[in-house]
RNA sequence: CGCGGGGUGGAGCAGCCUGGUAGCUCGUCAGGCUCAUAACCUGAAGGUCGCUGGUUCAAAUCCAGCCCCCGCAA
């Protein structure tokens, strides 16, 4: 008998493991969960969430509760007589009620390598931190942030240049085929437990907007983390002196080249690049993208935007 | 009525407020210089200034309507 399973998701990253679920022979996703059309895109027209179109296109019944804790629906997802629910890129905090719904409980698929980086922006923060390795956690939820206990874990290396996005794309893939080897595991018993090591627990807080800020006193080798992490959102930015006016400049792919030179200062701006000096060394950006503008490179922008 | 930026030779932009000769950087083509070059010098080609209508002696520029593009909103 395929496993009974109820599937809560919203984000992008959701969107891989619930491909891999649609496997009828091993697995029955009796529904899918995610938050409600939310106004997105120039209109603020509410647009559905990726979750939502893939369980669409696969004709899963699709419920989307405002509030998941709300009784009533508490009580329609029991109904569903899920066996799991298997828990990705949600949004919303869980309750008890539904934490201790199905036999089996709910299964989260997490960013990280718990107990590092709970919480909302594992990946960023392991690019941030400069991190050599990363992964995947499955873990039975519990009521605290990313506590639950672990069941399996997959680790990668995370590339010297890879972006937020790269690796987000990666880690979702390998996320969702650790979901799919784990969870028949899981639910035979063949897998213990382990409680996660609360000494060596990080949190990874949300990125906002204002993240992406340049801070041009830092190392260059601070920021150009800060912007592989922060690609493609929420960016990195900062204000550029273009014919007398500030105007604010979104930059993509940095690379770090030893120099000397105050803090914020221009060094170079030709076809090849802009560099400007930081904290420490300097950064040299190859992409530019002007306040309601397009991605351009170095040599267009160049042309109609004089730095000096 | 969510906020905002924009459509000007092939690219990126200025000019618009304060109507009157089409500008800048780059690219392209030709020639020159050079051992050589994405360098430098000289010259050239290439534009219905998004569309329609209005105001005016005169509209890229002012007014109205329309079309299209893009950014922010997580």
């Amino acid at each position: 008998m395929p496993l009974r399973i109820v599937f809560m998701g919203t984000a992008e990253l959701a969107r891989a493991s619930l491909r891999a679920l649609l496997a009828p022979d091993l697995f029955n996703v009796v529904a899918v969960v995610t938050q409600p059309d939310r106004p997105k895109g120039r209109d603020l027209k509410p647009q559905p969430s990726v979750v939502k179109t893939t369980a669409l296109e696969a004709g899963l019944q699709v419920l989307q509760p405002e509030k998941a804790r709300n009784p009533e629906f508490v009580s329609s997802l029991a109904e569903l007589k899920p066996e799991v629910i298997v828990v990705a890129a949600y949004g919303q905090i869980l309750p008890p009620s539904i934490l201790e719904l199905p036999k089996f409980g709910c299964v989260n698929v997490h960013a990280s390598l718990l107990p590092k980086y709970r919480g909302a922006a594992p990946i960023q923060w392991a690019i941030i931190d400069n991190e050599s390795e990363t992964g995947v956690t499955i873990m039975r939820m519990a009521a605290g942030l990313d506590t639950g206990d672990i069941l399996t874990t997959k680790a990668t290396p995370i590339g010297p240049d890879e972006t937020g996005e790269e690796l987000h794309d990666r880690l979702a893939l390998l996320g969702a085929e650790l979901l799919v080897n784990t969870l028949p595991e899981y639910c035979s018993g063949a897998i213990q437990p382990i409680p996660q090591d609360n000494a060596a627990a990080t949190y990874a807080r949300k990125i906002t907007r204002e993240d992406g800020r340049l801070d041009w006193s830092l190392p260059a080798l601070v920021l150009r983390n800060r912007l592989r992490a922060f690609t493609p959102w929420p960016g990195a930015y900062a204000e550029l002196s273009i014919r007398g006016k500030p105007r604010t400049v979104k930059f993509s792919r940095a690379t770090v080249v030893p120099s000397l030179g105050q803090p914020g200062q221009i060094l170079q701006a030709d076809r090849n690049g802009v560099v400007i000096a930081c904290g420490a060394d300097a950064l040299r950006f190859e992409q530019f993208q002007l306040e309601g503008g397009r991605k351009m490179t170095a040599a267009e922008f160049i042309a109609g935007h004089p730095l000096f």
